[in-house]
DNA sequence: ATTCTTACA
DNA sequence: TGTAAGAA
């Protein structure tokens, strides 16, 4: 019941750890070392689209930061950002596969009626 | 005060 | 890409 994902990013170092603290886009901005105006455009390019709050104002997420990171390094390497797009899509599409292949891994040879000993 | 959208240079 | 006006 505590959902406090709405109202108030994140503010100091002492705040409460909380399963996903969000950011408002001026603290992204600040860490990230951006203007903010390329972080809206991220957002309209779908590039990275954050959630929306109180005000309809965006929320970025630990996870989202993470892949701010990312698309920024590579925008500054000169990756466009229809290329940064594709890049993301891949990248989920291989974390999707690599937990297929772990559901499949534990499947085999660790079955319910697990009967080593016959 | 901070952020949002739209528009312009 | 960076900045401005006007609203929320």
């Amino acid at each position: 019941m505590s959902g406090a994902s709405d109202d108030r990013a994140r503010t100091g170092p002492a705040g409460p750890a909380r399963d996903e603290p969000f950011y408002t886009i001026g603290q992204v901005a600040t860490l990230l070392d951006v203007p903010q105006a390329q972080l809206r455009r991220l957002d309209e390019l779908e590039v990275v689209q954050p959630e929306r709050s109180t005000g309809n104002q965006r929320r970025y997420s630990q996870d989202e930061i993470d892949t701010l990171r990312e698309v920024i390094e590579l925008t500054d390497e000169g990756v466009t950002l229809p290329g940064v797009r594709k890049v993301l899509e891949l990248r989920r599409r291989v974390d999707e596969l690599e937990q297929q292949l772990a559901s499949k891994a534990g499947e085999a040879g660790e079955v319910s009626g697990d009967r080593k000993g016959d």
